[in-house]
DNA sequence: CGTCCTTTACGAAGATCGTCGTTGACACGG
DNA sequence: CCGTGTCAACGACGATCTTCGTAAAGGACG
């Protein structure tokens, strides 16, 4: 068959590549040493390169000239990440019961009534997809 | 001080080690025949009892004789360790909004009436918790 | 008793991760 | 043109993960 290229991305994020994706996320972009300044500098300068260059070999980011720099982007979304990171807790962790680690995250944690509102209106929204539509 | 116990679990489950951790959470004990079992069969026995032993190293499953093999026990519980999990996705990923991972999670999924409804009680209970008790 | 079978124990091989040192490219200020 | 500072590239090191091969222990059974 055609010499295609590897699928991209069946893979998660290891610690150190988080906390740098989390950073883009957050900010939007940056350069290697905004990165670095984010993560609290303790962390070398060519650590952070390195984990960039590992996440652009992934397909994670991307990066374009700025300067003599270059400037790190995201490309793929945190709600992705973040869905795939969840399917595999809710199936390892919880059984599939979304109901039980909803328990778990609520659990020990404060909230405002506003929060809890935006919760239920999330919890709406589903139950109206679910409903016969139209 | 005394022999204390090495502190526990600050540190999470890899890939393999959380698949055996689910197994026993699941069955709540397993001798490595049976969880090589569950698994499915396609790693080694060796490779089973390596990870066992691994976890049992980490504190995370104990093992009691059972005829001529060990039975072994998780020790940590999963709601400790999915609440672990998802502290740091929703800090790492969400930003500290556990109305944006709750959205993610729902995402695509399909729920029953009933689930729905557990899961909004989820929110009752948390909310009535916040409110002056009594 | 001798041979299998099941099971645990040991340890090594290969891969990945996280860390950095070093090097070389390049630009800017004198 | 030279020195100095910033930056990407490369490669190495040690730790950890995952996978087994192999050995040893002990019961089952003919």
């Amino acid at each position: 068959m055609s010499g295609e290229r590897r699928k991209r991305a069946p893979k998660g994020f290891t610690d150190r590549e988080l906390d740098i994706m989390s950073v883009l996320w957050r900010e939007g972009s940056g350069t290697v040493a905004e990165v670095r300044e984010a993560l609290g500098e303790d962390v070398g300068y060519t650590t952070v390169l390195k984990i960039l260059q590992i996440l652009e070999a992934k397909g994670a980011v991307g990066h374009e000239r700025e300067g003599r720099a270059y400037r790190y982007l995201p490309l793929v979304e945190s709600e992705r990440a973040g869905g795939r990171a969840l399917s595999r807790i809710v199936n390892k962790i919880f059984h599939g019961s979304a109901e039980m680690l909803l328990a778990t995250l609520v659990e020990g944690r404060e909230f405002t009534e506003e929060e809890l509102r935006r919760m239920r209106a999330v919890l709406d929204r589903v139950e109206r997809r679910g409903e016969d539509p139209k």
